[in-house]
DNA sequence: CGGCATCCGTTATGATACTG
DNA sequence: CAGTATCATAACGGATGCCG
């Protein structure tokens, strides 16, 4: 793939390995769970993204999905109504991803199954 | 695989979606390109695996490479000699997650094309 | 409803020097 | 060679208040 991994660019920034671009678009602590959502339920409002991940804060929320929309992974629809109404859907290019996202998942429900066997005693739940 | 996400817990914390489970374990900057180079080298010493990521400080990779041998992704193999000589590699666990890094490597390849299209001023490189 | 602006503390990351 | 230790900075994340 890119064992010497030579340079590459992209807008302005180098990158040594093709993953630092990906981690650059999908990285960071909820952009891979928001692409998640939005490619399992397919359009979502702003409230509903928001439900349906815990413990996220409306700035991070905001933040991050203006960040994907910039990179072109989400769409951003805005309704000219009162009160206001915002959906977001992922684009084309979002949904190529998606099979990736799924695997980080399933890697993550493996790990916790190998985890539990590695520490029965704090099996319960997991 | 987890629409509504229900409350699981791993060792003492909480997690709504199994994919933050994996990002605990493999999220951060350097981790993916660390496990990418080990999976994709086979066995290597401490600064061969540096040499491999350029911009890594020694620090970060020390902290990483000891982060991933706590989830038990790396394996690491002290020499008792002088000067010392320290190898690393992948675990059975560390290894099953290759297949997933080489999805995200070649999704940032099909990215950069992509953003290329996108902005051919800038394809120059990518 | 769906934001944005501001302040603030916590993590993450990095540069540098030193050590067994 | 393979680290530690120290110091510094930058990025991340959260609380609160205001707005169209």
């Amino acid at each position: 793939m890119d064992e010497a991994c030579p340079l590459k660019v992209c807008g302005d920034k180098k990158y040594y390995c093709s993953m630092e671009l990906t981690l650059q678009v999908i990285g960071g602590k909820w952009k891979p769970i928001i692409i998640h959502r939005l490619g399992t339920e397919g359009v979502l409002r702003f409230s509903e993204v928001r439900r349906s991940i815990p413990n996220i804060t409306q700035k991070m929320l905001t933040q991050q999905l203006r960040e994907l929309e910039a990179d072109g992974m989400v769409r951003r629809e805005v309704y000219a109504q009162v009160p206001p109404k915002v959906e977001y859907s992922l684009t084309e290019l979002g949904e190529s991803i998606m099979p990736v996202i799924g695997s980080l998942c399933r890697w993550g429900e493996s790990y916790a199954q190998w985890h539990a066997r590695r520490l029965p005693d704090q099996a319960e739940a997991v």
